[in-house]
DNA sequence: CTGAATGCAAAAGCTTTGCACTAGG
DNA sequence: CCTAGTGCAAAGCTTTTGCATTCAG
């Protein structure tokens, strides 16, 4: 197995997972690294990648996909649901419960051993409408 | 507005529309471009990207997110589930008809104007599922 | 004809990695 | 102690882009 026992809470690795948990936002490596190394000057964008990578292993944070194939980041670890803006990218979460046991209705229509399941919707932010708005008028 | 009226269905584009339908992975460009060089030789990888994304805005494909950060294609635009296998990121498509007006239930929550929803499942394809059992006998 | 699309190659991200050094437990 | 984790910098990938040229309609 690849699961590794003796992992450390460095102070690196405890900022990062902090001040990720304290953004509602859904940052990129790159924006976490700005706002981390405002308490820690002399950290890397590599630990940065390295410990979201750990921290998402022991479902601490989640990873998703961002636009264009960059990587963004979710302190949220727990169930939810996000809206992906179609313009701009950006994801936000939404509230909601989870459809029950949804995912067994697909049982027997794969051979996939089922794990769960995510729901996201699409749709247009409030600034990409807004900017929408302006340029039919303009 | 973004759109742009006047396309070309060059032979490029035809030839990479052609082999992405024709293939029931979702491929990588890289992947594509191997495929489609055994027809069109002389074609480029910036050309295989550029007409990817020109087919995504025609929904003639869709885009979807692979493993660290790659992007994946699909050559089935029509509404579908997928599957994710959460050991080696491959993606597969599963039958099954979308959730009636399942994002009804979600305006009012948002301030995002929703135009759709995805469903994925997760889970562990029958590959790596063998490859466990494997590791775990050995 | 005309400009959308191509091929080529260079640039531009974003993420990973090798290595010597540091520090957590 | 001992080895997981760090900082740094270089490498690795994937994707995008500038430009002269080609070709679809």
């Amino acid at each position: 197995m690849n699961i590794q026992t003796k992992t450390r809470m460095t102070r690196q690795r405890r900022v990062i997972l902090e001040e990720l948990k304290n953004m509602k936002s859904h940052p990129s490596a790159d924006e976490i690294y700005l706002v981390v190394r405002s308490r820690l000057p002399r950290i890397s964008l590599g630990t940065v990648y390295r410990n979201l990578q750990h921290l998402s292993r022991q479902d601490l944070i989640r990873i998703l996909p961002g636009a264009s194939g960059q990587m963004l980041f979710d302190g949220n670890a727990t169930e939810h649901y996000h809206v992906r803006c179609t313009i701009c990218g950006r994801v936000e979460d939404l509230p909601g419960r989870p459809i029950l046991h949804f995912e067994r209705d697909m049982v027997g229509k794969t051979e996939y051993e089922i794990l769960g399941y995510k729901i996201e919707l699409v749709g247009i932010c409030p600034d990409c409408k807004g900017r929408e708005k302006l340029e039919q008028a303009g």
